[in-house]
DNA sequence: ATATTTAACTTTGCAATACAAAGTAATTTG
DNA sequence: CAAATTACTTTGTATTGCAAAGTTAAATAT
């Protein structure tokens, strides 16, 4: 029994960054407002959950238009899907014990 | 896609006291410093997350002598067991998407 | 019999986090 | 021109997380 907690990610334990990734990691370019609504947060809070993932490259950015709307949506970067698989397995070999 | 995080419950959010959820599933009556020792983290600081479960009746204490040694152990309540399982099929149903 | 050690906390103090609400900017639609 | 929409940013506050130091009580070493 070691370690065992070494494997989790701080930046995936809050549930809304978590939310994000695993939306994410199924789906390409989700955008702002079907996240917002999706998780049942408040835009600036989505926003700054955003900001910290894609500080940590785990996230990218792309912001187009849709007709004449501004969209802004997100995809996972490889090394995001990697390290949130990574946290996945951690958890995972958390639970199912030492 | 709806409600995704809800299931989510905040007391074990935090990394350490997941790693003491996880622990107390398997394990019965652990003590203080196995807790302290398998998860890195100093005394303080367990005490303060333990006295959070406690008082959500997620673990429940022991104080006793082991020889002539004080020994303080957790046990998970079957309140702690069930919710911790509640939260873990709300990771998993998290992860699996959808 | 003092002094030190050990176990398990509690307190302190500070930095980081989380979040809602309000404000902003650049369109676009009425 | 006014109101709405998108996607933020800023502000303010409350909560959390954590290390480090202090505390208590009993145990053991000198």
């Amino acid at each position: 029994m070691k370690n065992l907690i070494a494997g989790i990610n701080k930046s995936f334990e809050n549930r809304i960054r978590l939310g994000i990734m695993s939306i994410l990691m199924v789906n390409d370019w989700v955008d702002f407002g079907e996240l917002k609504e999706t998780l049942g947060v408040t835009d600036g809070n989505l926003a700054s959950h955003i900001t910290a993932l894609e500080k940590e490259k785990y996230i990218q950015v792309r912001k187009a238009f849709i007709g004449k709307k501004p969209n802004t949506s997100f995809q996972a970067t490889s090394e995001g899907k990697q390290a949130f698989q990574a946290h996945l397995n951690a958890l995972e070999a958390l639970i199912k014990g030492m």
